[in-house]
This record gives C-alpha cells, sequence and structure tokens, in this order.
DNA sequence: GAAAATATTGAAAACGATTGCATAATCAGC
DNA sequence: GCTGATTATGCAATCGTTTTCAATATTTTC
C-alpha cells in the first residue's frame, strides 16, 4: 500500500487514532505501555504526519516566506543559510519567492497569507506602496530584513548603516584625506539612502564638503563605472567610500587596469565584509555586516509576531 | 469574519460550493454567467484557496523542496532563482533546506515526501549511502543540479566538467605552458574528481605530468593555502588551474602580496565565471557555468518525473 | 413535439489529522 | 468495599477543497 497514515498506525497498536496523535503530540497524557506499543507500530510502518492534513487541521502552515525584490540580493545566501537555520530548529519550514519587483507584491504577499501557505514573511529588500496599504490593514507577520519598510511599523534587522558610514568617513579623514568621495548603493534602499546621508553629515561636521558623490548601484558594474567617471575628474578625491564591496572590488580593478594604483594613489573603503574582502589585493577596508545573524535575528522576532498574532485570535 | 472560504464564496454567488470550485480550476465547463457571478463574489470578498485544504484533497504540496548538503555552495542564489523563476512559473512553490552534511539526511528526504510537504526534490551538492538505498527503494522524484549523485538513476543538470577542464589545460598548453599546477576542489564532490581527472588525462595524452597537485575545496580560503604552498616549491609550475573562481582570486591575492606578478610570474586560471570574475585585475581566465540555466532546467526535469511518477499511480 | 444528447449543477464523500466532550478504568482514602 | 478524584481512551466533528455520481435543465435531432 501507499503512504501509511494515522488509522493505519492506530489499526496496529490497537488504539485509536485519537491516542496516536496525543501519543505523537503530547506523549506525556499517553500511557507508558500504550505509548510503546504506539512508537514501535510507528518504526515498524514507517509512519508519518501528512503535512497537509495537520496544517488544514491546525490552521496554520509551519512555514515562513522569504521573499525577495530583486535579483539575488548581495548576501542573499548567508542570510538565508541564518533563515533556515533558525527556523528548522524551531520546526518551520521556508519557502523563497521572488517578486521581481512585481508591483502585485503586496498583494500576493498577503495571500500567501490568507491561503495559510505561510505563517509569516521575511522580506528582503524594498517595498511598494501596495504593500504598505496591505500591512497597515492586516495584521501580517512581517520582519525585513537589511532595508528599512519605511513608514511602516515592521521591525528590520540591519546594521545601523548611517553610524557605521560615519565611522567610514571618520577613519578617512583621520588618515588625513580632505577630498573624499562617494560611490553611492541602490538610493531607492533605505540603506543606500543612509550611507549617503551618514557619509554627507561627518563630512558637513568635519566642515568639509564631499568631493565626488556617484549615483550607482549595489553591484561589480557599479565600481567599474564609477572607475571610468573617476578617471574624467579634474579635482580627483583621494580617498572614495564604495557603498559595498563588489562595487569597491569593481572600482578597484577598473583603475589598475588603467595603472591607478590602489591604495598608493587613491585609498578605497568598502561596506559588508563579504567574504573574499579578507582575500583581496589590495586588501580591503570594510565594515562587517554579519549577514547570517540578521537572517537568525529576523526569524527569531518574526517567530515572536506569529505567536503574539496567534495567541491573540482565539 | 476571518478569511472567507469557498463556502462563504459560494453563499454569495448563489451556488454550491462544487461550483465554486469548478469556476476557479475548470472555468469552462461552468456556464458564463453563473462564472461571472463567481467571479465577482470571490473579488468581493477576496477570497484565496487555501493551500492546506486543496493540498490535502489532491494529495500533493505543489512544492519544490530544494536540498543543500553544506555552507551556501558557491552559486547557490543564482541557482535558486532560477529555480524560483522556473518554479513559480509552473505553479510551484520552493522549499529551502539545509542539511548541514546531516547523516539523517536520506531519511529526512524520504519523510519530506511521505509527508506530502514537497512533490519532488532537487539536491545541490553531494549524498550519501542512505540517500542511496532510499532513492533505489522508493520511486522519488528527484534531479541532482552540479553534482552527480554517483551509481544512483538520478538525472543531473551540470557543465561536462571533464571536457572543460580538458579545454582549460590544452589552453595553457597552447599557450606554451609545459608546467601546470591544479588546485583541485572538493573532491568527495564529482565535479572535483573530474575536474581532476580531466586535467590529468588531458596532460597525460601530451605526455607530460603534473607538475603541482594540491588538494583543496571550493573556497577563497583554500587559493590562499594554495598560495602558501606554492611559495615553497621548488620547481614552479607557471601555470596554475584552481577548481574554481574563488579559490583562484585567494590564489592570486596571496601571491601579489607577496610580490608575485599574475600573469607575468605565474599565469591562474580559474573555473565557474562568478560575476566577479570579468571585473578582476588581472582578468581571469574561467569557464562558464550557467548556473541559472542549470537551476531552471533542473526544475523541468524535475516536473516531467513528477507527472511520470503521478501518472503512474492510478 | 418527443426522444435523445448535452450542458449545468448539487449532494455528499473523501483527503488525514486534531481535539472537546464523554466514558471507562484506575486509584486513593476511609 | 464504596465514593470521589484522577487518568486513559474513544467518538465524532472539524479544518477547506475537490470530485464522483446523480439529478435537473437545456438543446438538438428527426
Amino acid at each position: 500500500m501507499s503512504t501509511p497514515k494515522l488509522t493505519d498506525v492506530a489499526r496496529l497498536a490497537g488504539v485509536s487514532p485519537a491516542t496516536v496523535s496525543r501519543a505523537i503530540n503530547q506523549p506525556a497524557i499517553v500511557n507508558a505501555k500504550t505509548l510503546e506499543r504506539i512508537q514501535q507500530a510507528i518504526q515498524q510502518i514507517g509512519y508519518e504526519t501528512n503535512t497537509a492534513g495537520r496544517n488544514l487541521r491546525l490552521r496554520r502552515s509551519d512555514a515562513l516566506l522569504v521573499m525577495i525584490s530583486d535579483a539575488p540580493s548581495r548576501f542573499f545566501s548567508q542570510i538565508l543559510m541564518g533563515v533556515e537555520a533558525e527556523a528548522s530548529e524551531a520546526g518551520y519550514n521556508v519557502l523563497v519567492s521572488n517578486t521581481q519587483d512585481n508591483p502585485e507584491r503586496g498583494r500576493r504577499l498577503y495571500a500567501s497569507i490568507q491561503q495559510s501557505l505561510a505563517d509569516g514573511i521575511l522580506t528582503f529588500g524594498g517595498h511598494n506602496q501596495e504593500l504598505g496599504d496591505l500591512i497597515r490593514n492586516h495584521p501580517i507577520p512581517i520582519v525585513g530584513v537589511n532595508e528599512h519598510l519605511e513608514d511602516l511599523p515592521v521591525p528590520v534587522t540591519t546594521v545601523n548603516n548611517l553610524d557605521a558610514s560615519r565611522a567610514i568617513v571618520r577613519h578617512l579623514l583621520e588618515l588625513g584625506h580632505r577630498k573624499i568621495g562617494h560611490v553611492t548603493g541602490t538610493t531607492t534602499l533605505s540603506s543606500g539612502r543612509d550611507r549617503l546621508e551618514g557619509f554627507l553629515s561627518e563630512l558637513q561636521q568635519a566642515g568639509l564638503a564631499p568631493t565626488w558623490i556617484c549615483n550607482k548601484h549595489y553591484n561589480v558594474e557599479s565600481g567599474r563605472e564609477a572607475a571610468e567617471e573617476w578617471l574624467h575628474l579634474t579635482d580627483r578625491p583621494t580617498a572614495v567610500f564604495c557603498s559595498c564591496d563588489e562595487t569597491a572590488f569593481g572600482f578597484i580593478a577598473a583603475l589598475q587596469r588603467k595603472g591607478i594604483q590602489v591604495p598608493a594613489d587613491v585609498s578605497v573603503v568598502g561596506f559588508d565584509d563579504i567574504p573574499l574582502a579578507d582575500h583581496y589585493c589590495p586588501a580591503l577596508t570594510t565594515i562587517r555586516q554579519p549577514q547570517r545573524e540578521f537572517g537568525v535575528t529576523a526569524v527569531r522576532m518574526l517567530l515572536e509576531r506569529i505567536h503574539d498574532v496567534e495567541a491573540d485570535i482565539p
């Protein structure tokens, strides 16, 4: 026969399905002898709880949905590993979905909860207006990672981009640099804006104006493009703060190809501390973002919210 | 009240639940007028099909499980994006699970099918014996990505590592190199073994012996370690084939820090063509692995297998 | 215009698990 | 040995869909 079910175990153990269910979920309340008999039966026929049946009855899915808004985000895998570890620890499954910046996004998010596809949502990256409206109207357990969902009462796990950015600038100032440039990240994201703002405010505090601001995105290609621009500058900054390590790599490599030496001719700083940063020549100064831990923390927060919502209902 | 169900739609539209179900799943067989009424009702109360109920009845999960066997595999995110895109296109959800090389792995894989948690499995990375036994005994729809599951009748999407590896060696030979070394990847994986084997066999065919073989893994750190070793060699190879780009980067950077120039002093070749390879200085010669496409193809193959198995049952 | 086909719908039985309520069995205390 | 408390179990309803089968309505055909 096909896959064994609860009833089969019950029959084999000579008890009712109810008892088997209890033996599985609250072993304490079933008689020791019966318990053992049931466990043996389970072993014998290789029973596994059917998820759909269980979920239907319990009206939950034991799943968390990870929503990505764009191409493989920068540390996607690291965060996801953190998420997976913590979720599976708590008995939750992890679903991954890419919304590709689809305007339908908000609706689909909500739908997935409504369909009881997932009990909560982790969102990597930005959001759109529609999502905002939904969240305001429905108590969806949702937690953001890395990017703030502005104006929304949604908790987020992230580094303090503003402070970190300031620290970087301060570091460059201490090294004696006075002409500092910045290759921004994606400024539609809160992290990009915060890093830019931190850069500007720290410079201002030092009584300096930014020498160069290059509006780019979080990727290698942006670094190459920025390098082109830098080469054509008449008044070149002596230090450049790149909004992420990939950009810094692209920037450095493109300069090196033109014979510009780093850090002899220009200092470059990154952000994120991707694994390669340690093993690059020249070594890259950067700010560590413990991505995996953000994933772990995000799940913890999400589970709390899920339990809160559940406690709210009865 | 809480989330609307099929019955609510039925009541509102003045039809039976059965009709609503048909309106959703086989609109063609329901009367045009009723159909419209039902669709309006669905809109009005914002109905979404409940996944658990549907899955229970249909005895499937509409989900594919992605099993990772270790730390974020090298191109994990790229493959996963391919998988996600193709799966969601076909109406499937994607579950991610990390088995952390757990010996329980095989059992859990099978369990997830049995629990009707997933309809099929994609496995990234190697496998263990237990998994083999299970697959032989049960018709689990399963497809591998990048690594062969040896001795197992499991289809795999991957580049031809053997041929690619040979091509790389041939390229180096054509450049005039006669002393060639190889930093291997993880040789418990089929890709690592195949790349090594390709390296050896092509050299042999040219009547040469390998100058240096350094047993490492697929990561940056390995490149650094290999560089240490290289520096201490008395008879240094003039070209080194690193089994992956990360290793190549680590290798190059570590050498550069010691004042060794690439490619002036030694040529380095990578494998995989990760996004950074294009933007590195010196530019890295490498072999392209269209990871995303492997993900897409793997899903196609998996869906076929799922449908085969389903067709087998009735 | 009646018979035969066809097109639409509904009633009810699954799918597989959990749980409130009720019952039966066990035990403590005197 | 009897009463009341406690412990173990079973019955049956329920979670939300889908689908078979039968029934009814609508056409088509002659």
